[in-house]
RNA sequence: GUGGCUGUCGCCUAGCGGUUAAGGCACCAGAUUGUGGAUCUGGAUAUCGCGGGUUCGAAUCCCGUCAGCCACCCCA
């Protein structure tokens, strides 16, 4: 009986059609983190179980997440696998800051781990690849966060996408002169799910109290509050037949009506480029917070549009707010247009002191992290991948009747002069070796028949098109290849 | 963690209580013993996710379980 081989949930293999796209697209970004003076760093996969859950205190999200491990006759809840490597991270400065210095920019790409339940572009294992700054609270790290999402997406060929951008201070400087500044953690969450629920249900929900989604419908039928999009409307009518009728209100009043539709009205007007902010100035000028906010985002912009990064590649959106709490100040979310359904690729922010958890020194940072897997799965799905499962061009066909050390010479030259190559193993079928490689991605293949061996020369077979240049001479082996290679990209 | 939908050869799908589970793609062999992706012919591959139950009889109905997807939650 074998064992059955699947994996589990969440988990998957990446064939080489993936994954060499994949290990392409992470050089690009170690590349691009580099050019900007990051360096890189790593930290274990496993982290003592309070470090990673805050001294106990970590949110009932990240406990629930959270991979516990402990050898055999370990002790039990001391261990677990990572789940970002923000947190390892700020371990990380508070041990070694001494030695460093700062300001210090590293960047980080592994596997985190997270108990979720798994649906598309969502994993348990995904690798993440981070850059931060720490150290400092310029503008200019904050821009240069920004401009190196772009970059690295840039490089790595991600069609358009658009880089949300939007700054904690200016919503708090909101909620504080709407008059709910105390609500602000459970606003922002509300607030962030605007593009994924729409306008009425938000206002709803801010409203109202985190009641179950039965009762949030059941009360929003029976107030008859006017639902504009009638996939809603559909919605809660179905609610309400579904539980057969409806109950006393235990809900909790948030905020008034007014209140919700004038932080949405702000929120939703607050989208689009930097010139959405003059507007929000004037209405928030009594907010110091807001004010300060707001200097930021033009600084910000200011910078990303002298280094060239297109305006149309940026938006202002003062709907953003991430769930996170650590974020304070900038915070950035990049979708691929017409795929924001897929959620955000790349996010980040700032965060006033990164590691208070772990030492007394004050450490501002930026940073934001690109989520590879989920990258990857989009493209795939949008069919940018291409189809190859070689990591080489050139195939060298071993003929039957001729001694594999010629084969197995000519492609040791190639790959000497820098030119990857492939010995087919066995002696069989020609046209079977040539449906491997046509197959796998080769661009051409080398043939040495018998006649050809006996007089030192080799065909040249592009496996596209199915052209053959004949009678070679081994001794410009090299130069033909490279220049056949050269005209084919 | 909560609720819902789905699960049939490697991949996509038909069958939705009744004799050998059907087709396409891919794969293998041959037509084609120095040249592949076309065409033709033939072939192999499925205890219908897994376990249990109902029934004379289950891929089909029920329960459980595992996995995927969707909506929550949260997030890359």
């Amino acid at each position: 009986m074998s064992i059955d081989p699947r994996v589990a949930s969440g988990l998957r293999d990446v064939p080489p059609s993936v994954m060499i796209p994949r290990e392409r697209m992470l050089a690009t970004f170690r590349e691009t983190f580099a050019s900007f003076g990051f360096v890189p760093i790593e930290t274990p996969h496993i982290e003592r179980m309070e470090v990673l859950t805050g001294k106990g205190a970590g949110s009932d999200e990240v406990l629930r997440q959270i991979f516990e491990v402990t050898n055999k006759g370990g002790e039990a809840g001391k261990l677990a696998l990572r789940f970002d490597l923000t947190v390892p991270f700020a371990r990380f400065v508070a041990k070694h800051v001494n030695e460093l210095g700062t300001p210090f920019k590293r960047y980080a790409i592994g596997s985190v781990f997270r108990g979720e339940r798994p649906a598309k572009g969502r994993f348990r294992e995904f690798t993440q690849c981070d850059f931060d700054t720490v150290g400092t609270e310029s503008a200019v790290a904050d821009a240069e966060t920004a401009q190196v999402i772009y970059a690295s997406l840039t490089a790595a060929k991600i069609p358009a996408f658009t880089i949300a951008i939007n700054n904690r201070k200016v919503l708090n400087g909101l909620l504080e002169t709407i008059g709910v500044a105390d609500q602000t953690a459970r606003v922002l969450r509300v607030l962030d799910k605007l593009a994924k629920i729409g306008r009425d249900r938000v206002a709803l929900e801010l409203q109202y109290a985190e009641v179950s989604e039965n009762l949030l419908d059941q009360f929003a039928a029976a107030q008859r509050i006017e639902v504009t999009n009638p996939q809603l409307a559909q919605e809660l009518a179905d609610s309400v037949e579904r539980l057969g009728g409806l109950n006393e209100s235990p809900f909790q009043t948030f905020m008034s009506r007014e209140q919700a539709d004038r932080l949405l009205d702000f929120v939703t007007s607050g989208r689009g480029g930097i010139d959405v902010l003059v507007p929000v100035e004037t209405a928030l000028r009594e907010s110091e917070s807001a004010m300060k906010g707001i200097e930021n985002l033009r600084a910000i912009f200011d910078l990303l549009i002298s280094a060239g990064v297109p305006e149309s590649a940026l938006k202002i959106d003062l709907s953003l707010a991430r769930g996170l709490d650590y974020y304070t100040g900038v915070v950035f979310e990049t979708t691929v247009n017409g795929w924001e359904q897929y959620g955000s690729i790349s996010s980040g922010g700032r965060y006033d002191n990164l590691a208070s958890l772990f030492t007394d020194r004050r450490l501002p940072g930026v940073g934001a992290s690109i989520g590879l897997d989920r990258l990857l799965a989009l493209m795939e799905e949008a069919g940018l991948l291409k189809g190859q499962s070689t990591t080489v061009p050139v195939l060298v066909a071993n003929f039957p009747g001729v001694a594999p050390t010629v084969a197995f010479g000519l492609a040791a030259r190639l790959r000497k002069a820098g030119i990857g190559a492939e010995v087919f193993p066995d002696p069989i079928q020609i046209g079977k070796q040539m449906g491997y490689g046509s197959t796998r991605g080769h661009k051409v293949a080398v043939i040495v028949g018998p006649d050809e061996a006996e007089k030192e020369l080799f065909n040249l077979r592009d496996l596209a098109t199915r052209q053959e240049r004949k009678a070679l001479p081994w001794a410009e082996l090299e130069r033909t290849v490279a220049e056949a290679l050269g005209a084919g990209s």
